[in-house]
RNA sequence: GGUGGGAUGGCCGAGAGGCGAGGCAACGGCCUGCAAAGCCGUGUACACGGGUUCGAAUCCCGUUCCCACCUCCA
């Protein structure tokens, strides 16, 4: 089978084929810079949509992967002022908490990382198209796009403007409730770009249309989401590329959220969990590995309980590889089993995916303790294969430990092999007493030991 | 009110008409001087009520409960 992905647009999964061979156009939108990240955000804007950017890689596309900020909006300013500090600081610092914490999480940077403020020109270009073209207007200062100008207009939510909730209609220039805001009028002390229809800044929408178009051009292939952008945020967008001609996204992807206690993880609500909170106590690898071990079109519901589980599942993979890396040798690539790429190519099936590593896993150890080194070898390498295209190879970075000492690692070697060897000289004597002294000093120095096949191996207790 | 998505064994979580994904936990066994790790084995799960079918967790009808979006939201 070949790649497979679910289209919101069409609620249907359907073969994805890119607009032009070989190279795929992925835009994806990120955060609104306000605050820092929560687990939420990780997942839903960064973890699935790497893991599908890696997918693709891996399928041998060219991928073109385009991830915005939104730099300038309401929050940013109030937020901002309300802690004496400039807007653009206060943008910038939660921007790099947000970049820190994708890294942090093992995402590769996106090709392309594009603020809203610097593309000013680039939005004020498509808002005139608007109007030129009767789909939007300008009033007191305000630039509004008209929703019943687009005929299409549903497509992607299924909203029918009629049975829309009308909310409170911000914004005295609007023609209707449901136009929306493209450019907002400058209030007294606000930032604003000087604009045809005076000083102002853009409105969130059009944001992603303009930058979209700037990098990927007027048709691409897949945008992406959280799925509460659905409506209205994509809906208007779409809309806005439209009213220009634009055939913009051929997939639009749609990521589920973090919850906890049942409900979706946000900060209004006040039930986040920063990255930080997480690994203080786990390994972000696990972590990463846990956030992909749900479906992404499904929710997770963060647990503790069910984080330690997937942690200690993610320590078997783990655990495998070091042993065989260990006694064997250097871990190396090969080709991916079908059944993974069967489940990959499923709509990024990762939860089957993880099954057939572990199937393999349990293949790999039963090879290590026979002693076909071979066998095992060839496991592993299949292993870290997947684990590669999921972004958890455990020996590479950014999961590695960095800045080791080469010297004290010889001198640890050193000493821990004498250590051992005195051990097995008590166990040839049945001198148990000694041995397990010597097992129970090293354990309480972080150092595990276990008695193989090939001999006693010992390792660090990584605590997880 | 409109739109969309869910309820799977002790827990997490795949699957989507027939052969019990996978992990965690538990229990038994093997291996071990004892461990650890690992391997083998053990579970008749699919919200509820009807129906279709030779056969349903998977399809149909109805019911209950949960979540999300329609206001900023990954």
């Amino acid at each position: 089978m070949s790649l497979h992905l679910y289209d919101t647009a069409t609620r249907a999964v359907r073969p994805f084929e890119p607009l032009r061979p070989g190279v795929v156009s992925l835009y994806n939108c990120g955060a609104t810079v306000q605050w820092y990240p929560h687990i939420g955000h990780l997942r839903g804007a960064g973890v699935v949509y790497d893991v599908l950017r890696r997918w693709l890689a891996h399928s041998g596309y060219e991928v073109v992967h385009v991830r915005n900020v939104t730099d300038i909006d309401d929050k940013i300013l109030s937020k901002a002022a309300g802690a004496g500090r400039d807007w653009w600081e206060w943008a910038t610092t939660h921007e790099r908490a947000f970049s820190d914490a994708y890294d942090t999480l093992g995402c590769l940077r996106p090709s392309i990382e594009p603020r809203a403020t610097g593309h000013i020109p680039q939005i004020i270009g498509m808002i005139a198209e608007l109007i030129e073209a009767g789909k939007a207007y300008a009033a007191a200062g305000d630039v509004y796009f008209a929703v019943r100008s687009d005929s299409n207009y549903g497509f992607l939510s299924g909203q029918r403007l009629d049975e829309v909730q009308q909310g409170e209609s911000e914004g005295a220039g609007k023609a209707d409730f449901a136009d929306f805001t493209m450019w907002k009028a400058a209030k007294p002390g606000e930032p604003f770009w000087d604009s045809p229809w005076g000083p102002g800044r853009p409105g969130w929408h059009i944001e992603c249309s303009a930058m979209a178009r700037n990098y990927l051009g007027d048709a691409f292939d897949i945008h992406g989401g959280g799925l509460d952008l659905i409506f209205p945020h994509h809906e208007n967008e779409a809309a806005q590329s439209h009213g220009v001609g634009d055939p913009f996204a051929r997939f639009w992807m749609h990521s589920h959220w973090v919850t906890m206690a049942g409900e979706k993880m946000s900060k209004s609500l006040g039930n986040v969990l920063s990255l930080p909170a997480i690994t203080e106590h786990t390994r972000a690898i696990a972590l990463r590995y846990y956030l992909l071990s749900v479906h992404y079109r499904s929710s997770i519901e963060y647990s503790r309980e069910a984080l330690d589980d997937a942690a200690k599942a993610f320590e078997r993979i783990e655990g495998f590889l070091q042993r065989v890396a260990d006694r064997v040798g250097p871990v190396g690539t090969a080709d991916l089993p079908q059944a993974f790429t069967d489940a990959m190519d499923d709509d990024l099936g990762v939860p089957r995916a993880l099954a057939v590593v572990h199937d393999r896993v349990r293949v790999g150890n039963a090879a290590l303790a026979g002693g076909d080194h071979p066998a095992a070898a060839a496991e592993a390498a299949v292993i870290r294969s997947m684990l590669a295209v999921l972004g958890v190879d455990p020996f590479v970075a950014p999961w590695l430990d960095a800045g080791s000492d080469d010297a004290l690692h010889a001198a640890t070697d050193r000493l821990i092999a004498r250590l051992l060897a005195d051990r097995t000289a008590a166990r040839a004597a049945k001198d148990f007493a000694a041995a397990d002294s010597i097992r129970n000093t090293l354990a309480q120095a972080g150092f595990a030991i276990e008695d193989t096949v090939d001999g006693p191996v010992w390792s660090v207790n990584t605590p997880s």
